[in-house]
DNA sequence: CAATTAGTTGACTATATACTCATATAGTCT
DNA sequence: AGACTATATGAGTATATAGTCAACTAATTG
């Protein structure tokens, strides 16, 4: 049976990488079609619906069927208090090394 | 040069995989050395040395040596934060499938 | 300094991942 | 029905990852 850990790792896993990433960001705004993600992520269309289709597994994104169309859209908004927290980390991390370099 | 997105992956990707999941779960109450994670976690020592070092080096978790042993430590507490999130959104998405079931 | 203890690392294997190109499906419009 | 548009998927390749066992380094103690 899979465990808690799991769950948890299944999430992370759909936000820790890149392509994914840029993902989240363009649809920090709301719900798009993939033909309107995959030009504003620069990549392919085969590509990125293969993204979008793994977050949705994941539980991560949402889909809504309008005709030819697919939209999707963040599922939650702890989804985006998530990728939040880990910019804030980035960039304590970021002041952190430029402190040391000052020091020097 | 790497951009903002690729350093948000590799701290979403060091707490994206079970094993290291468990040890920021055991390094919850502070640091621990790799004498004491390892048997926690129920994996070997060579395997529990290579995710902490990986970890280390994404930024998630601190180092400290004394005399024969080394403690790891969870660097800073939006670590955790992103953990809890993530655990509130799993138990949220339980909590939709159990509404399903329920409606049916 | 030999023996012991704590931790890291090299080499290997098995599996997963990201990506691409080509093709398939499904809805829309004439 | 046939052409068109939006999305998904099969198959392949290249690379990354997790894990294991054995060998290695470094600090400690007798």
């Amino acid at each position: 049976m899979k465990e808690l850990v799991d769950f948890r790792a299944d999430i992370l896993k759909a936000l820790a990488q890149p392509t994914r990433l840029k993902i989240i960001d363009f649809l920090r705004d709301g719900e798009r079609c993939v033909c309107e993600i995959f030009p504003a992520i620069g990549e392919e269309q085969s590509n990125t619906s293969r993204h979008l289709n793994m977050m949705l597994a994941a539980g991560v994104l949402s889909r809504r069927k309008d005709g030819l169309k697919i939209y999707y859209a963040i599922k939650s908004p702890e989804i985006l208090e998530v990728v939040d927290t880990v910019t804030l980390i980035v960039k304590q991390e970021a002041a952190g090394r430029h402190e040391l370099l000052k020091a020097v």
